[in-house]
Parts: C-alpha cells; sequence; structure tokens
DNA sequence: TGTACAATGTTACCAATGTTACTGGCTAAC
DNA sequence: GTTAGCCAGTAACATTGGTAACATTGTACA
C-alpha cells in the first residue's frame, strides 16, 4: 500500500504523512456500480481515491436523483470531512462508477494532522476548493443551460471521467442522473446522432464528437 | 473592536485568538446594496461578518444572476478562503444585503492559525461546511422545485435574514436573483397575494404567512 | 399640475420540457 | 424456439415558464 500511496499522492504528503496513513488507513477496493454511502448514513472514516471514480448524487423526498460530480484519483471526499467532523448524517449518496481503490482512514486521524501536518492541511483545504468549485459547476448547469446542453456536459464528463469514447448507460439511467425523463434523453440523444456528434446503441452510446 | 469580536465570536476563538484578530483585523462598514466582491477580483483578505447581512450571488456568460445563498452574522466565505489559499479569482459576486460590519483579516494570518489554533481550524472546517449545506440547498431548489416554490422560499430566507415580513425588492429584483423574468415573478407573487399568503405593493411585499 | 419614468398588471403566444401510451427490437432464460 | 422483460423510438398532448407588447398606476420633480 505504502507504493501506492507514494505514487499517487507523494506530490502532496510529506514522507512521514505517507507513512501514518500507510499504519491506519485500511485500503479498499469497490466494484462498478457499488454503493458506497447512502443518504442519512454516518460516516466514520475518510475515503481517499486511488484509482477508479466515484459519483455523488443528491435526492429529494420523491426519491428524484441529480448528480453532482464525480470523485477522482487523488481525490477525497469534501462532505464526508465534514459529516465526520460535525458527527452529522450524509446528505449525499456514493457510488462507484468504475471499479475503485480507496484507503480509509478513521476520523480521530484526520483531526490529529490538520493540527501536525501542513501538507495535509493544504489537502483538505484544496478538496473543499475543487468541491466547491464542482458545485459551482452543477449550479451553473441546471439553472443557466437547457436540457440539451447539459446532456452534452454530461457526456464529456462521463468520457473524461470513464477514459472511454463509449459510455455504458440506458437513456432511463442518464435520465436519473440529470433528473429528467427517459423520454427527453432519447429525444436528445436523437438529435445528437442525426447530427453526427454520437452513435446510438443499446445500451450504449458511442461519443464522435461533441 | 475588541468588545464586538467576544460578543460575536466568543463560542468559538479562544482569547488568545480574539486577542490576535483584534491586533490585525480591520473592521469594515458597508451600506445595504455596496459591493464587496466582483467576479474576477483577487481577494486578499478574508471577512469575519459581525452584523448585516451578505448575498453571495452568481453570474453566467450572458450576464444572467442567481442567488446562492446569504452571509449571516458570525459567518465568514468560505469561497474567499479557497480563492486566498490559491491565489485564484473570485468566481462569486457579493453585495451587502444590510448595512453591516465586517472585519478583514490578512491572509497570511488565516494560514498561519490554522495550524497554532484549534477553534481557527475547526471555525474554518464548520465554514466550509455550512456553505456546502448552503449550495446543496440552492441546488436542491434549482432542480427539484418549480418556481412557485423557489419564491416562496425565497420570500421566506429573506424575512429570516433581513428580520423583517417587509421586503423591499422590486419584482424585476427578485426576477434576477432567482434566475427568472419579471412577468413570471408578478404573475407568481400576485398568485401568492390571492391565496392571502403576501400583499403587494410598490417596491415591497408584505409578508403575511407562507 | 402636468410630465416623465419606474413599477406593476395583464394578455397572448411560443418554446422547452414533462407525461402517457404504444410500438417493435433485442436478449436472457427456460 | 419461445417467451418475458428490458430498452429505445415515436407521437400526441399537457404544463411550465419565457417573451413581447401594451395598459395602468404611483411618484418625483420640473
Amino acid at each position: 500500500m505504502l507504493d501506492i500511496l507514494t505514487e499517487n499522492f507523494t506530490n502532496n504528503f510529506e514522507p512521514a504523512l505517507i507513512e501514518e496513513i500507510n499504519g491506519v488507513g485500511v485500503l479498499k477496493e469497490v466494484k462498478e456500480g457499488e454503493k458506497l454511502i447512502e443518504i442519512g448514513d454516518y460516516v466514520r472514516s475518510m475515503p481517499l481515491l486511488l484509482s477508479g471514480a466515484i459519483k455523488i448524487l443528491r435526492e429529494d423526498e420523491n426519491g428524484d436523483e441529480l448528480l453532482l460530480y464525480f470523485l477522482e484519483p487523488g481525490d477525497t471526499c469534501a462532505m464526508t470531512l465534514t459529516c465526520c467532523l460535525g458527527q452529522k448524517k450524509s446528505e449525499i449518496r456514493a457510488i462507484a462508477e468504475l471499479d475503485t481503490r480507496i484507503i480509509m482512514v478513521p476520523i480521530q486521524k484526520m483531526e490529529e494532522w490538520t493540527g501536525k501536518y501542513k501538507s495535509w492541511r493544504n489537502f483538505v483545504f484544496q478538496s473543499y476548493q475543487e468541491r466547491l468549485t464542482e458545485m459551482l459547476a452543477t449550479i451553473d448547469s441546471i439553472a443557466f443551460l437547457n436540457m440539451d446542453e447539459r446532456l452534452v456536459k454530461y457526456l464529456q464528463n462521463k468520457q473524461k471521467v470513464t477514459n472511454d469514447s463509449v459510455i455504458n448507460s440506458t437513456h432511463q439511467e442518464i435520465a436519473y442522473e440529470l433528473h429528467t425523463s427517459r423520454v427527453v434523453v432519447s429525444r436528445l440523444l436523437k438529435k445528437l446522432e442525426s447530427l453526427g456528434k454520437i452513435e446510438l446503441y443499446r445500451n450504449s452510446i458511442k461519443i464522435i464528437s461533441l
């Protein structure tokens, strides 16, 4: 695990900290589609993402979903931080977008390290910053863009995160994440296909150029 | 200033920290409507809000606005924190919603204190948490609610922040903050009035019960 | 007092999006 | 091979909210 850590976080963390993480952290592997955190869960440890990707979802009282953003290698979940510190329940759902490896660090350590390691503090602050920025981007999309533009952004984002120009999702799944209906997604995808920007197949979408 | 500080932040900060803030902080008074930060500004100091309220706005490339949330006494601007640390430009606009008093703290101090004072760290983390929570609430509103419900929330929020059941805004101003049009706001307000929930006057709205 | 202008009221219409319903194709499981 | 169920395409229609245009009212000020 020391190797993986050094490889992924060496730019940020001093060796002593890497050593400590290695001492208390627990490596966890999750399969694509597996749920990591459910809304209402209490969170007792903090994830450091080594490989793969995790999608963070919001849900309203009717069970309607909305994709907030993706976590990528080197990221941590700022929401989790706050949950840990405040002993609060999770406000979001986290699901592995790909097969993913994470290191789980107990909360107490995380608090101790903020006093002890400058690099850790910077890491935590940077994580918050990134999350706030992602949230702003999400707000921009919902507030200022039409559904067709949101769909394009969604596809681009998905391509980037999975590093694959073929997206293996059904229209229904996309509709959930954008909080719209399957019919609307089908309609807009068909339009994109007729413009030659994507190709549609059963259970998958091939991105040509967006 | 020491008095004001003790009064507003004594629950959070240890005396030594209050002392330090008192030493380097600069008291600033801003009038209602005055702009504190513009999108693209570099931010060099961090605001601690003593009294009044500040509204935080987002804008897209067309100049369309959207109200994100309000800062209230005891709050600080998490966006500013990240801007300071990362030497980034502001992503948001900040305007005094009421006559407001703030203490401006230089960035260098803020970084120093995160290593030195546990209470400061907690304050900063808590600020981030509150901001993330507010952003989630904003996302919920935009994504899951119709305009009539968003308008009601807006009015409730405004009432709470200003501590006044009379809202002194034009329909056009409300439309900007909700990112909709004046006609729509007028339409929906009229409906609320006919339901006996508000009373409409020129330049003001009186909230009866929402 | 009259004029100009800002704020609001109101209507008609349109575009975007959501909803419902039905179709046929594909595929896994038997 | 048959069947059941998921997936996608499509049409028809409903709803929400945005746009344009114009009328009316309130207010400041010449």
